[in-house]
This record gives C-alpha cells, sequence and structure tokens, in this order.
DNA sequence: CGTGCTAATGATAATCGTTGTCAAAAGTAA
DNA sequence: TTACTTTTGACAACGATTATCATTAGCACG
C-alpha cells in the first residue's frame, strides 16, 4: 500500500508542469528554487515510481543522465524531442509498432520491445 | 594524427570477434582473461575513438553501460538486440528513416536524427 | 640507426549520477 | 491517541566513466 504524501504529489505536480524530459536532478532544483524543501533522494524515488506505474516516461540521454516526462497519453507512442530545450512532441505510429514487430519474427526473436525516439531541434531552438 | 598502437589494434580485433554488443569493462575482462596486458582506461579510450570515427556502433543499455559493437556495413542501420546474450543482427529500413524525417519535418524539428533499437530474446535464449 | 618531439599508455584519483543506509518523521487503520 | 509501517532525507557508498600525469613508445628527420 503506497501512502499519500505531499512529497510525492509534488514531484508529480511539477513533472506535469514541464514541457518535456527532465532529470532526476534538475527537477529537484527547481523544486528548491521555488521554496519546496524536498529531499534529492526522494526525488529519484518518486520519479521511479512514477515510471514504474506509468505514469511517466523515461529515456536514457546522451550523457547517461535518466530523464523523466508525465505524458498526456496512457496509451504507447514514442517522442520527438528538441536536443536544446527538451521541447517533446508525442508521436503514435501504428505502422512503426507493427514493422519492429515484424523485424523481430522475421528473426524468430521473442518478448519484443523497442527504444525509438527522433531528436531535432524545434522551431524556436532553431532561431 | 593518431599513431598506430598494438593496444587499438588488440581492442578493435577483440570488438570484431565479437557477436553482439559489449562494453568497455568487459572487453576489458576478456582481454586480459587472454592472456593481454592492456589498461582498462586504454580500452574505454580505443572504444570511444572507434565510435567517432564510425568504426563502431554504440548504445546505452538500460543500467547505463555504454556498449560498443563492430558493425559490418558503414551505411546508416540500427540493430535488433537479444536482452539476453546481446547477440545481434544488423537491420536497414528505409521506410523507416523516411517516417523518422517526415515526423520531425511535420512538427518543424530540423536537424533530425534517431535512436531505434528492437530488444528482444533470440531463439538460443528463449530455450 | 640515434634524436627529438609528442601522442599514447596506464595506474590511480577524481567525477557524477544514482542507490543504499538508517534514524527520525509522518501516513493510516483501529 | 496508539501501534504499526512506510517514507523521508542527510549522507555514505557505488559503479561507470573521465581526468591526471609521469612514463613509454610511435614517427619523422637527419
Ligand atoms: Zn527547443
Ligand atoms: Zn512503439
Ligand atoms: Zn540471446
Ligand atoms: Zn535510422
Amino acid at each position: 500500500m503506497r501512502r499519500k504524501t505531499w512529497q510525492r504529489d509534488a514531484v508529480r505536480d511539477e513533472l506535469e508542469q514541464q514541457s518535456g524530459f527532465v532529470s532526476a536532478q534538475g527537477l529537484h532544483a527547481t523544486l528548491v528554487t521555488q521554496g519546496t524543501a524536498i529531499g534529492l533522494a526522494t526525488v529519484y524515488r518518486a520519479l521511479a515510481d512514477l515510471a514504474s506505474d506509468g505514469d511517466a516516461d523515461s529515456l536514457q540521454s546522451d550523457d547517461g543522465e535518466t530523464l523523466y516526462r508525465a505524458c498526456r497519453t496512457d496509451s504507447h507512442h514514442h517522442h520527438l524531442i528538441c536536443r536544446q530545450c527538451g521541447r517533446t512532441v508525442e508521436i503514435e505510429a501504428a505502422a512503426v509498432e507493427k514493422w519492429a514487430r515484424k523485424v523481430a519474427s522475421d528473426n524468430s526473436f521473442t518478448h519484443e520491445y523497442h527504444v525509438i525516439d527522433i531528436f531535432g531541434l524545434c522551431p524556436d531552438c532553431a532561431k
């Protein structure tokens, strides 16, 4: 039984405020700057819980950070991410899902899953 | 000017021996076990160089390790990877490349690039 | 072949994101 | 309230990777 704490709510609320993927450290810094006294370890734990509960998506950045985002939809989807500002657009494409499954089965691989992220520069960041 | 050393050759040769993605630490352990006295930092450097020269592909594992593979083709491609043994199949799919570019341009994102990896269990590992 | 210059090596320390520890604080049910 | 447990948070510990830096060794060039 997971207990309700203001810390978890604060993390979830702030994550939903963000327009793109953010790191645990970044979110913690934001909260502290806003005057919310919360421990870094607590933010790490809250984000990990959100991700494992399916309430947040996560991905690994190039420099080895885990980034999180509260997505608008519960269904499986992918992301188009600005590599500059992190701004993110959710992408759904049944054709690509089908392709991935076919590639796996064509090679007799089972229990398929995939990592598909598209990066670029958003209009704003392209100046 | 990059100088030729037996260490770099040893790393490249051993990487080409592998059937899938391997970590720097794993490759170093393999070399040392084979009696090749080589420093860990040197293996890290050699792999990073191979990747930046386009002679090896790299990806981030779930647990935050950078994995490397000497690929058979120089052209852009993706991978179907066994999450158990690391065995890897190279995948080319022009349709997916086109899709990724279209997703980016539809949203006015420029300088598109993508991360597309398919994971599963290979026939051997599925028992 | 030496000689000189400089890149490469490797043992080790340092870095950095993340997780483990554990005593204190707080949610929850009765 | 009380009793029971989960959660928190300061801080230590971890693990992959990178920085240091003295030593070694490519690689011209004479
Ligand atoms: Zn942007
Ligand atoms: Zn998908
Ligand atoms: Zn396998
Ligand atoms: Zn591609």
